[in-house]
DNA sequence: GCGACAG
DNA sequence: ATCTTGTCGC
């Protein structure tokens, strides 16, 4: 269920003594938390009862570069050894048909690799930029206890007032973000700032609309962002989704179609 | 019937 | 989100 993965490779690379005696030091301590025997969550009988979802990490490397990677996290559910969603996608209702397997990635990632777990985590989707202000970014943060950005490419309309109507906000945006880093806050009729609309470039018209997701305030959230766009769409997202799109590619679809009905 | 519609 | 090739532009 994976990609990639030739990882040990002759180069040049090297470490002196000291760090190598360090490590191995590392290595025999650890050692003594090693164990070797069965300390699962799930039965060890036939169809291993219990299991739910399993985990899979893996770094890719950037051609020519042994020192820049990204690092990824799959969760397969089992024993279907894809994500199946139970619920469809309602607008305004996101969140229901994503958070379980987002949820399961972050719980697994806290267990499995902790050293590395990250900080905020920059949702594919509204946070407080929706009707009740609590979308997809808010609902896992909160279910995560994680610090969450949501960030979305398209804008979600919402009922209050014409100033987050669609054709005034696509309007608005046209004229008002004029440079990368350039900022128009969603305040309704009610005088709520839903979030806001970003430019992420110089060299890009479309904004992304940014806002609250869990534990950081929306102006801390669009500086964040803006920190971490290449391109108009923030990079965490983006590799995410390159990703997810190369496993779907290479590991193929399964077929569609099952039985009953 | 018409409008709106994150992913 | 996805169906889909080339193409215009920096």
């Amino acid at each position: 269920m994976h990609e990639g993965g030739k990882k040990i490779k002759i180069n040049g690379d090297s470490v002196d003594d000291a760090q190598r005696e360090e490590w191995m030091h590392q290595q025999l301590t650890l050692k003594s938390r090693l164990i070797e025997t069965d300390d699962i969550s799930f039965s060890t009988d036939n169809d291993f009862s219990g299991l739910r979802y399993i985990g899979g990490v893996d770094l890719s490397f950037v051609k020519d570069n042994n020192n820049d990677a990204i690092a990824s996290l799959v969760v397969l559910a089992y024993p279907a050894l894809e994500v199946s969603l139970d619920h469809p996608y309602i607008a305004g209702f996101l969140a229901f048909r994503e958070v379980a397997p987002l949820l399961s990635l972050i719980t697994s990632l806290q267990s499995k690799q902790p050293s590395i777990f990250p900080q905020f985590i920059i949702v594919d989707g509204n946070g407080t930029l929706h009707p009740r202000q609590f979308g997809l970014a808010c609902h896992l943060g909160v279910l995560a206890n994680v610090p969450t950005i949501g960030v979305g490419k398209n804008f979600l309309q919402i009922d209050d007032g014409v100033e987050l109507s669609m054709s005034h906000v696509k309007k608005v945006t046209r004229d008002v973000l004029k440079k990368g880093g350039d900022v128009y806050y969603l305040k309704g009729q009610s005088g709520t700032v839903y979030g806001a609309a970003v430019r992420s470039l110089d060299t890009t018209t479309n904004p992304i609309f940014v806002s609250v997701g869990h534990r950081i305030s929306l102006d801390t959230a669009i500086r964040l962002v803006l920190r971490c766009c290449k391109y108009r769409i923030p990079e965490p997202t983006r590799q995410a989704d390159i990703c997810s799109r190369e496993f779907i590619r290479t590991q193929g679809d399964l077929e569609k179609g099952q039985s009953s009905s």
